[in-house]
Order: C-alpha cells, then structure tokens, then sequence
DNA sequence: GTCTATAGCTTGATAGAC
DNA sequence: GTCTATCAAGCTATAGAC
C-alpha cells in the first residue's frame, strides 16, 4: 500500500533527478503521481518549497543507505570501492542515464537562489561525508585522509553522474572508479 | 565596446552559473544584459533553445581555455594542478560562492530532456577531455592512463563546485586538489 | 537593429464542493 | 482527505512601430 503522499515523493524525486528543482512544475508533479493538486497543497501546506525539502531530505536519506548498503555488501573496502562505482554506472545504463543523484542538480540550481533549499542540501551531503568518513577510519585510514576520501568518492560519483549521463556512456564513471581505487589503495597501505 | 548580443551572452553565462536553464527566464535575461527582450530574438532567432545553445558553446570554450592557460602559468604539472584547484576555490570564495562551471548545471537538467542541448554539452566536455588528455600525455603520462586523470580532474572540479557551493566553503574544493595531485603524482611516476 | 506591447500558455497557489 | 475550478503572475514568442 502506496499513499498519495509517497507517490508524491516518489515522482518528485525520480524529476529532480532527471530534470532538477525549476523544470519540475506542480502541475507534473500532480500527473506523474496520479494525485491532484489540491492533495499535494494538504500534504504539503508550504507549497512548492516544502515539497521540495522533504523530497531533498527523504532521497537524500535513501540514497545514502543504499550507498552504504553497496559498501557493506563486499567486506575489503578497496573492492567495496570498486563495486560501487560499477553498481553506479550499470544503473545508469539499465534506466537510459536518468536514474542518478536525486540531490546534484537541485543542489547546483539553488546554491546562489534559495537559502533554505541550499541549507537542506548541505546538510544531506554532510551526512554523506560523514558516513564516508567512519567507513574510510574503519578500514584503517588515519581522520584527515579519510574525510579527503569521503569528499573524493562523493565528487567522483557526482561527477561521473555528470559526464556519463552527458555522454551516455559508462565509460567516464568506470574510469572514476578506477582512480577511486588508485586512491583508497594508496591511503591504506 | 560590448556589443549587445556580447551583453546578452555574458548575462545569460552568469545566470546558467548561478541556477541553471529552467530558472533563468528570457525577461531576466533580457534585464540583467540590458537588452529588450526583440534584441534578444533578433540575434537569436531560434530564441531561448537557440541562446542557451551559443551561450554554452562559447562559455564552454572560454572556461576551457582559462583552465588551459591556468595550467601552462606552472612547468611542474603536479604544481599545476594544486594552482588550478586553489585559483578555482578562490575564485569560488571571491564571487560568494556563484562563478563556477558555466554547464554543469545546465548540463545536468537537459541530459534527460533535452536531446539537442545534451549534445552541446557532451562536445563541451569531449574537448575539455581532449585538450586535458593531450596535456597530461605531454607530461609524461601514457595514453589510456592519461585519458583516466582528465576524466579525474574535471569530475574533481564539478564535485569541488557543488559541493563547495553547497557548503559556502572552500575545503572540499581544496581537499579534491589534494587528491587530484596524488592522482597525477602516481601517474608520473 | 532597437524597443514596446501583447498574445497565448503555464506556473504556483487558493477556494470550496464533496 | 480528495478533487475541480480558477486566479494572478510568470513564461516564451511574436507583431509592428521607430
């Protein structure tokens, strides 16, 4: 059992991902999710803006628990590292480059316009950093080096959604991948 | 002497810098380079589709070649990609967080909806690929190998610019130049 | 080439029946 | 809670005077 209410969330998220914050009118929203204007103004009685920061801070949640879900899924980090930007680029190819960060464009359209969006978004890539950062320290790498990983691994992922959604090739995060690897290798021996 | 249609290129850059395609409305546009909005179809016939088109092929070149010519200021390729990571977090600090990369926002929101505009961006990111690959060859670097750390360097930067934008603050931009130079020191190696 | 006015549509938001 | 109708304001695009 879906409610309207996360059918809300969901088809706003799946557009922010593949056309950001401003693109994405009330009206799509509405017929995306088969709700009706009048059910997303009760759901959301801020408009726009709140739907915006709950969609923000639910898939940014979700998206940090399935990064770390891969992660944890293999226990030697450096191959950990591996499968998740081969996980990343094979999801891209399978939904026709769309599926990739519900957080990355918004992020970029609102950093300079709107406060409140750009605060909701710093908090979710914090919280990435974060959980990057302790799964770095567990695997051996001294705080300083680790925090770096953490920053390095989010740019190369967000990077490589960038040019291979562009692009439409996978090619460009599989090479990030691989200097990913080069990294976290480096720093553990 | 700037001519109009000068004014009207430069104003759009600024505003795909700072949120994106969808947010930046020919009116504002029209304001922000003081031009009326019929100048603006006068010069670009195809109107905003046909603007966005020139404003990214010409920014793209221009951005290319500041890096390029960021990165021949500096012999020592290693040395030269710490500048270049530096001039690009000051030069972040300096705008309040709003000069960044004039596509990858823009990039990000037509990937999946916009086929002609996707493209402009993808032969933006090819020479900036090209011409970074060619350098890092030129630096001793073998082909395949050198091919993996342009590829490294630009999603660095684009994940310096959000999450640097994001945050308000330089570290992240400073921690991928640290990473970018372990990369390439590795490489030279 | 420059500029104003406006058409036609879409946007975010609201009111009110059910 | 659900849904429709509608508003004021914004958008892209065009027409036509100068």
């Amino acid at each position: 059992m879906t409610t309207t209410k996360e059918r809300i969330v969901e088809a706003t998220t799946a557009l922010f991902m593949q056309q950001g914050y401003s693109a994405s009118g009330l009206k799509q929203i509405s017929e995306a999710s088969t709700a009706p204007v009048g059910s997303l103004y009760h759901h959301f009685p801020g408009g726009k803006a709140e739907l915006a920061a709950e969609t923000l801070r639910r898939s940014g949640r979700a998206y940090g628990e399935l990064v770390g879900a891969i992660l944890d899924s293999e226990p030697d980090l450096v191959r950990a590292i591996d499968v998740a930007f081969t996980a990343a680029g094979e999801t891209l190819r399978a939904s026709g480059y769309a599926d990739a960060c519900p957080i990355a464009t918004v992020a970029l359209e609102v950093a300079s316009s709107d406060e409140d969006l750009r605060v909701v978004c710093d908090e979710i890539f914090r919280g990435w950093l974060e959980m990057l950062t302790r799964r770095f320290e567990a695997g051996g790498v001294g705080r300083p080096a680790a925090a770096d990983l953490a920053t390095s691994f989010v740019a190369c992922l967000e990077g490589g959604f960038l040019l291979s959604r562009v692009a439409q090739d996978t090619a460009p995060m599989a090479a990030l991948g691989r200097s990913m690897v080069a990294l976290v290798e480096a720093a553990v021996r």
